[in-house]
RNA sequence: GCCGACGUAGCUCAGCCGGCAGAGCAACCGCCUUGUAAGCGGUAGGUCAUGGGUUCGAUUCCCAUCGUCGGCUCCA
């Protein structure tokens, strides 16, 4: 929850060298086609190093790259400077007569209006070329001073995409060159080689490798299978939950899976979220469908549950149920991207005074889950509602919710930053943003605050004026997702799950058979203390009954043979490689709970 | 959904311009009885994603479908 203070990257010499790669990879790609035949779009710098949009007459493949790497490096060992020039519309709109996508952007520039999220700007910018060598394109800079100054050995042309112009699917597709360029060679090597490690730690690699879960052709996209390993891992990680849940005062509930359409109707989930609901199933004259969230159903619990007092408030519903969403077919992906997923959800119904109190325990919760599976950077986005007709229309209410959210973050200490146009359709929340080892950022945990569903479903308390009020509701997830948080944590540990969580902690490996039954007994006598134990009796040799548990990331080996068994005694291998000698099982026993303990 | 690439044994992959399908690992069966990351030998395993088409002949070429992967507003 750190806030950095860094130059902007619009600043760095980074940022200019990127882009004038980009505009020298787009002379390249120009000149591998006839005059003209060629409409260019964009090309911008972008966190790890640029992208050109072109129309092209063919479609590109990478064995198109070493060509126009090639020409790349020409261009720039003939050092040609760029040189800025400030043009009237006219000039700008003859200069890219036969280039659609310029003049389109050419226009905009020209009304002067507005910006790409459509906010006016406040002063007319003005329009300018860079041109370098022959290649003039409609820039606003900075650039390098001449093409010398990017290094030809530290670029590289990535994949090919397909984008749409101004990211919109009505409009044309363009094909999309990636590319990056580092200072030095090395900052490039060290960028592939994260690459190359994120691909290592890849949750859908590993969970194959680890025997986690599969995906079939049978059942369809986006419904993985759980292994009996992967169900463990599941069950460990929705137990921890339940039982931090349970201790800071929360309950369980359960509310199925088919609903009634017509409850999202009421809600206001059927108008925005009617395109991740899987098609109705029609009963006779009733509509049912496959339940995508939980609110309206805990919400109509409450209601059902009585009339509440404000005495009992606040009531606080979680539910880990597994809910079905129709994911667009391109969009499944993994874990991280399904259509059955399965919420840590809970809403808590409370009185407007209770919001400050009822978000401190949630962030506390948070703070503890996310601290359990080594997320320590992790930084709060406040989510606010932006333009556009999503969001429920009841500014009073969403100010309300806006003002109490702030609240509690301030009463917290908790820094954040804040993000137009991330709220839910029916108020604002403060999303979680943890990083990985790799630096990589995912939405994890969220707290939301809801004055507007509560009045639509009718829900009421009476208060200590005898009157009816309605409660506000803060829905919040923890992990989130069981499936998604699992594909993070998945990379995040590499596939070595912390001893508490590894689905097997232990592999007893008997060196010879003769070793087996002490083997057996080991093991029998580790799962009586809970611990997750299985005996490799295989006709393996002990040096590949190791490596298959180093493989499959066991936390320890227990090395059994003729000495182990005259001393009654064990020999662990940590996973580490580290080797600590011939302990009895009491003292392993007291390593292991140690580690669970501190979470290793 | 759209664009592109890909789909060969459980896994990882080979199979050049069309001529009866291959390796390693895993599995199974033996032998070895083993001291901290692969002991040795053997056996079995594929309607080459599915369905059409072209051809004397298709894993290979063409089309469609399904699936997987990379992208699809980090903005002149």
């Amino acid at each position: 929850m750190s806030d950095h203070k860094e130059i902007p990257y619009i600043e760095t010499e980074l940022y200019r060298i990127r882009h004038s790669a980009a505009h020298v990879m787009a002379q390249a790609v120009m000149e591998q086609f006839e005059p003209g035949e060629v409409k260019i779009a964009i090309g911008p710098p972008i966190e790890d190093g640029f992208y050109y949009d072109f129309q092209l007459p063919r479609p590109l493949t990478p064995e198109d790259f070493p060509v126009i790497e090639k020409r790349m490096r020409q261009i720039i060992a003939a050092k040609h400077k760029f040189e800025k020039r400030v043009v009237s519309a006219e000039e700008a709109k003859k200069e890219f007569a036969g280039q659609p996508f310029k003049l389109d952007l050419i226009r905009g520039l020209e009304a002067g209006g507005v910006d790409e999220n459509g906010e006016p700007l406040k002063e007319k910018p003005e329009i300018s070329f860079y041109t370098h060598d022959v290649f003039t394109d409609l820039c606003r800079g900075p650039h390098v001073e001449n093409t010398g100054q990017i290094n030809p050995s530290a670029i590289k042309l990535m994949s090919i995409a397909g984008a749409y112009w101004r990211g919109d699917e009505k409009n044309p597709q363009l094909t999309r060159i990636y590319g990056t360029a580092f200072k030095s060679p090395k900052e490039l090597e060290e960028h592939l080689w994260r690459l190359e490690e994120a691909k290592k730690r890849d949750h859908r690699k590993l969970g194959k490798d680890l025997g986690l879960f599969y995906f079939s052709d049978d059942i369809g996209p986006g419904v993985p299978l759980f292994t009996p390993k992967g169900e463990m891992l599941r069950h460990l990680m929705e137990d921890y939950v339940r039982e931090a849940q349970t201790r800071y005062g929360y309950e369980h509930v359960w509310t199925g899976h088919l609903v009634k359409e017509d409850l999202y109707k009421k809600s206001g989930h059927y108008d925005n979220y009617a395109d991740v609901m899987f098609p109705p199933m029609v009963d006779e004259n009733v509509s049912f469908r496959l339940k995508p969230m939980n609110c309206p159903s805990h919400m109509t619990l409450y209601k059902e549950m009585g009339r509440h007092s404000y005495r009992e408030l606040p009531l606080r519903f979680s539910e880990f149920c597994t809910l079905y969403r129709y994911e667009k077919s391109g969009e499944v992906s993994g874990l991280t991207r399904v259509r059955a997923l399965t919420q840590d959800d809970c809403h808590t119904f409370c009185t407007p005074d209770q919001i400050q109190q009822e978000f401190s325990l949630s962030l506390q919760l948070i703070r503890e889950v996310l601290e359990r599976y080594r997320f320590s950077d992790y930084k709060v986005r406040l989510s606010l509602r932006g333009e556009g007709g999503k969001y429920v229309d009841d500014p009073e209410k969403w100010d309300l919710a806006e003002a109490a959210l702030r609240a509690a973050l301030d009463a917290n200490k908790v820094e954040y930053f804040e993000a137009a146009g991330e709220a839910a359709f029916y108020g604002p929340k403060a999303d979680f943003i943890a990083r990985d080892v790799l630096g990589r950022e995912w939405q994890l945990s969220t707290i939301q605050v809801d004055f507007i569903q509560p009045a639509r479903l009718g829900l009421a308390y009476i208060g200590e004026d005898n009157q009816e009020h309605t409660p506000v509701v803060l829905h919040r997830a923890v992990t989130g997702t069981t499936e998604r948080f699992l594909g993070v944590i998945i990379e995040h540990f590499a596939g070595a799950f912390p001893v508490w969580l590894a689905p097997e902690q232990v592999v007893v490996i008997p060196i010879a058979d003769r070793h087996n039954d002490y083997a057996r007994q080991v093991a029998a006598q580790l799962r009586a203390e809970r611990l997750r134990v299985r005996v490799d009796d295989s006709s393996d040799r002990m040096n590949a009954k190791i490596r298959d548990a180093q493989k499959q990331k066991v936390p320890y080996m227990l090395v059994v043979g003729d000495a182990e068994m005259e001393a009654n005694q064990v020999a662990p291998r940590l996973r580490s490689g580290e080797n600590p000698g011939a302990m009895s099982l009491a003292d392993f026993l007291a390593i292991a709970r140690k580690d669970i303990e501190e979470g290793n």
